[in-house]
DNA sequence: CCGTCAACAGTTGCATACAAGTTTGCCATG
DNA sequence: CATGGCAAACTTGTATGCAACTGTTGACGG
């Protein structure tokens, strides 16, 4: 079901995208008509999406008529991950407390898929060109697990600004763990323990455990992510 | 100067506090045509604060068709003060980087005045009866510092985190901070030699120290806000 | 009495139109 | 050649109109 949502969800979507691959670069001037032409559509649905990338801070108003795509430094991209960071943490301890059976369940099946991929990789792995399509499967897996623990805290707000903190670093890091694994396709496989102890904890209502440990594997990531450049 | 702002402003304001008194029941079903007919302006800016209110989590979509005022229930506050506590924490880490010289003097005459206030507090305070106007102005005096450290931070996206989980939780606290020192006009005073150790943590740049007092005040506020009912 | 269906009213999404203000570029002048 | 002012074009904010869709209500059949 190929629901076409609304247009101004496909502006946002289409605009956000653009500016995290760069399409559109910082600074760029940015105009409600101009893009209502470049998409094809009315100035409308493009207005609902600039209001919403400017809430996201991702454009920014320099003058009362002028828009401009936000010039996010390294550094503000650094910020933000931190920002993650403590997030993560927040989310962990909101999950041990909110969680519902069913999700605990569906996290460790999750992690039970993880698993498998893992010995995939493990058996077939070739050196220097491990299976490519169990790898995406496995960071899929990996995702899919990180945003059910989202949905474990119960807590709309905070999860939208976890998108908030995310918009920049996600890609990167996917493409971050890609390369890493491909050189060692090893790496980060240790972790994956922390994530059943995460489980644990979140299991047993212990939200101070689930956030010492959702803290430290986030920064590990975050630390990982940094020294990689 | 009494600039009007946009009509899409004054819409989302109108409504937002509107929400947070109680006037607009958790609920109550809300229409674009409807609130554009109760405010006498056209749907087309109520849109725009309709949507805005929905990202910060204030209202929800029922059906495709129906938009209700979201029921936050008073766990879910709770939950957004936690997420305040943890935000500040952050914040404090990151104006211990970034803030300027300007900025920290700034921050040292707001104590100085907060002292000053404070003293008047204590000599001309009558049992029973403090200084009513002294009072509200040491509590937009402690704000004002609160919001100077927030910009401190030089963080946008951050600081509209902090924006959206406090909206409840703001009026709430200076309500209850005015109840309780007019019960007992010395509570609460203590903890202002916290925000000077604050404020020589941001000048010496050692973000985890700003990180440490800030948490602890903030986790100081909500106990007191949580055994308060 | 209850379940189902159909028509109607109401709502949203989008396009278009118009007014107010701003930016920009050009021209005249020192 | 630099500078100041002016005008035109462009931009945003808001209003209005229209089409598609949905929630609801009432009637009808079982």
């Amino acid at each position: 079901m190929t629901a076409t949502q609304t247009l101004s969800d496909q502006a946002y979507r289409q605009l956000r995208s653009a500016i995290a691959t760069g399409e559109l670069a910082p600074g760029d001037k940015v105009t409600e008509r101009g893009m209502a032409e470049r998409l094809t559509i009315s100035p409308t649905p493009v207005r609902e999406a600039l209001r919403r990338l400017e809430l996201d801070g991702l454009i920014e108003r320099i003058g009362p008529r002028t828009v401009r795509v936000a010039a996010i430094r390294d550094a503000a991209i650094d910020d933000l991950a931190e920002v993650e960071v403590g997030l993560r943490g927040l989310v962990a301890r909101f999950a041990a407390r909110h969680a519902t059976a069913a999700q605990l369940d569906a996290l460790d099946a999750i992690l039970d898929r993880a698993d498998d991929l893992l010995i995939l990789l493990k058996e077939r792995g070739h050196p220097g060109q491990p299976s490519e399509r169990h790898l995406t499967a496995l960071l899929d897996t990996m995702q899919e697990f990180n945003d059910t623990v989202d949905a474990c805290a119960h807590n709309p707000v905070l999860i939208r600004m976890l998108e908030q903190s995310r918009v920049f670093s996600r890609p990167q890091r996917r493409e971050l763990l890609l390369r890493r694994v491909a050189e060692d396709h090893t790496f980060g496989l240790e972790r994956y323990t922390s994530h059943r102890a995460l489980v644990r904890a979140l299991r047993a209502g212990d939200s101070a455990a689930a956030e010492r440990i959702a803290l430290e594997d986030s920064q590990g990531g975050l630390a990982a992510l940094r020294e990689a450049r």
